[in-house]
DNA sequence: GCGGAAACCGAAAGCCTTTAGATTCTGCTT
DNA sequence: AAGCAGAATCTAAAGGCTTTCGGTTTCCGC
């Protein structure tokens, strides 16, 4: 009993932990986390603020693998295209976490920084700061509407019987695997037209 | 005791109780909707399958407001883009519920209908069957990713400390309260501007 | 009229979240 | 070297939630 000489968790052991119970059953609990652990329930309760504090960790953890890099590429819209592809990716990774994180506005610390940079992009490459937050507002809104499809498993459009929707059947037959990549792409390709004719609105 | 001469509850007064709950709070429980009904806990159980139950009676409530009639606008970008508002305004009436939806994918029986629908109007509008879904997909991501934006407060933006990101305050100040709306104005304009693409790209 | 199904209550099992007290070890101060 | 605040763990417990089960009364089809 007692402290022990070196402490038996951290936070980043906790979130790992987290992080593969979410990705197998799609939720975690404080108990499950701590008997993988070998450690009692209350015991999370020093390294972490609660269940919410879990989550937290959760949502650090995956949106760490965002590249930031892309940002600096020369040009706005490659800047931005790939930002938004690396963002879409970092969920990707973890498709059940989707709904998790999405209880609460995806605002992590390390995010803040991120937003700050892309409205320097938008901002230097000659937006209006008006046009700014709400374009990347959108931009936000298309890769997490995608990431939100990506948790939905594809077969959930199977069962549809064939007679009462044909047209829908059909439709779904023509394109198979890669629907979601497929719309994520194309939502991103108007958006980004979108933002080149806002751009070149301003001169005419 | 025992079976009451008239049914002190039905599946209709437990979505509205749901809702109303969800609406407030954020959250709901089965007891919860039991205490406000005048009813124990078990009881619900004879009438809805659960808590995944009420989820499911909580999800045709607010999609039952969707207005299908937007479908039969003469021209199919009227009515592609009538709808997409339609549905949109159906979750903006219930922001807190989103969260709540978006851990099962938004299939509910009658939406399924209203793809089929979807899917004629594009077909008729002659838009290839490979094509179809990509985009009722790229065109639902975002409507819902637009609606978890709604769920999310504004005022989680507030916190970020002028200094250490100055343009994004800057941005942010330069909007205020139409964030929401216009992101989303843009990212439906964004769309049917691409899609009117696709359609001309067939002759060409 | 009778039997089965429906709708309620009461109660309980088993899970989860969170807090509190007791105990031991660490690190800093004196 | 001694002492003390605080950190980390365990044990324990309160309170809530989900779901199920048995008991009781009423409705409906035959």
């Amino acid at each position: 009993m007692g402290r022990p000489r070196t402490p038996l968790i951290d936070r980043p052991r906790i979130a790992t932990v987290a992080l593969e119970l979410v990705d197998a059953n799609g939720e975690f609990s404080v108990p499950a986390i701590a008997r993988r652990l070998g450690v009692q329930t209350g015991s999370l309760y020093h390294h972490v603020d609660g269940r919410d504090g879990v989550i937290e960790l959760i949502r650090e953890r995956v949106t760490e693998a965002i590249d930031v890099s892309t940002l600096s590429a020369p040009t706005w819209d490659t800047a931005l295209q790939d930002w938004a592809r690396s963002y879409r990716a970092a969920f990707a990774a973890h498709p059940k976490v989707i709904p998790l994180l999405t209880t609460h506005p995806v605002r992590a610390p390390g995010m803040l920084d991120q937003y700050e940079r892309v409205v320097r992009v938008l901002m230097d490459a000659g937006f209006a700061t008006v046009d700014v937050m709400p374009l990347i507002t959108a931009l936000e809104n298309t890769v997490l509407g995608s990431a939100l499809d990506l948790a939905a498993p594809e077969t959930m459009w199977e069962p549809a019987d064939t007679t009462s929707t044909p047209r829908l059947s059909q439709a779904l037959a023509a394109i198979g695997e890669g629907r979601a990549d497929a719309a994520f792409e194309i939502a991103l390709a108007a958006f980004m037209g979108y933002a080149r004719g806002v751009l070149e609105g301003y001169e005419g």
